[in-house]
DNA sequence: ATTATCTATAGATCTATAGATAATGC
DNA sequence: ATTATCTATAGATCTATAGATAATGC
């Protein structure tokens, strides 16, 4: 075997052109002209230009279901467990070598051959939801809509990958912190609470990952 | 003249379909499909696919900046002044014909032939930024950084946008009201001061516009 | 004459396949 | 023999143009 070397290659060049120029925005030929090989050589690696996208997604869905697991399976508050998974799975997508979830915001998982794609990042957000009705139900939220907090994680997360593309010198270091604030401070009956919560989460993550802030 | 019948199909279906499948995964047949011509009679209204685009971002910028000074405007604190924004631009382009924000998402803009508009889009981000630092000055808002609280909100609206795509039968009626309210109780000195912040807006707009909430 | 459509098609892609070629490993 | 590349190209688009046609308005 010894792959790594061109595969990896394919999906670094390609996760970065799907993210600035969307799925349909890039060719095979732009892909394999950053990788540096010649178009047709892509598909010794890959079947179809669709499989490097779909390969893409569920490496990326897979890590953050983990993180979705690893916060709701934390002896804590919901609050100290939803702002951890924002606040990890932010950093992961962040630190990533290519940048997920800039091909997220393209519209590309309503085509048939992204159906299972499509189901799971449904699955996940059914999840996220669930976190946050917990958090309702045990009084540390307010009574808001689950959904819109759902989609309101989405739109900044998205955003925040948008970030980095578009702006290389972004300090980044700090963002996935403002991320979970920002939602934390939005949702907690006690708005005051953040600054503690911020720190369990800020304990639990030290010496794992260091954030300036 | 007497244009409006096909040309203003055009840019209704184009909308559309930009939305759900990203400029680029959508062609010129199938926007004529959806009109009910033939693919070359678009060529007769527009000079070219991306005119249809840049068309819509266009009228879709020119509402939003006016709103943006229409707000500025008033003789009330900078949290009423934010939240009235926040409000009103939701709740226009959730009650286009055509879904605007839709077309955002794909990461288009960096196409040559978009310059204008990608200047544009700049120029207004910075209008947003420039708004939430009066905030901070006044006092009122925490100090957050001015350029996530604007990523957040474009995050968000994006995803409301996307919503009414994915979701015909959401409720978007109180939606701009829960994007303004998530966006001012995250960045408010006194979220307790919310309640009285979103009456404001609903006084303004009352007899304008009606929200459930 | 003008307006709005149509058919036919040029010319430029774009994905993917076929089959050759070179290098490495047994 | 296997692995990884290459050249050449088939076949399917996709945007846009050319020029014909029909309907309406003077």
């Amino acid at each position: 075997m010894e792959e790594g070397g061109t595969r990896q290659q394919i999906l670094v060049h390609a996760a970065r052109l799907f993210g600035r120029h969307g799925y349909h925005g890039t060719t095979t030929r732009e892909i394999a002209d950053a990788v540096g090989i010649r178009q047709p050589s892509l598909f010794y690696h890959f079947s179809a230009k669709h499989v490097i996208l779909s390969e893409l997604v569920d490496a990326d869905l897979a890590q953050t279901f983990g993180r979705l697991q690893e916060a709701r399976a934390l002896d804590a508050p919901w609050a100290e467990r939803f702002h951890y998974f924002l606040t990890i799975s932010s950093h992961d997508y962040l630190t990533l070598p290519y940048d997920a979830r800039g091909y997220y915001s393209d519209a590309i998982f309503t085509e048939p051959e992204f159906e299972r794609q499509r189901e799971e990042i449904s699955r996940f957000h059914e999840e996220v939801r669930a976190l946050v009705v917990e958090g309702i139900r045990a009084g540390e939220f307010m009574d808001v809509d689950a959904e819109f907090v759902q989609r309101a994680i989405t739109g900044l997360q998205f955003e925040g990958m948008r970030e980095r593309e578009t702006n290389a010198s972004a300090p980044v270091a700090h963002r996935p912190l403002q991320v979970s604030d920002f939602i934390l401070r939005a949702v907690l009956v006690d708005p005051f609470r953040l600054d503690a919560v911020r720190a369990a989460t800020q304990f639990r993550l030290d010496g794992a990952v260091s954030f300036s802030q």
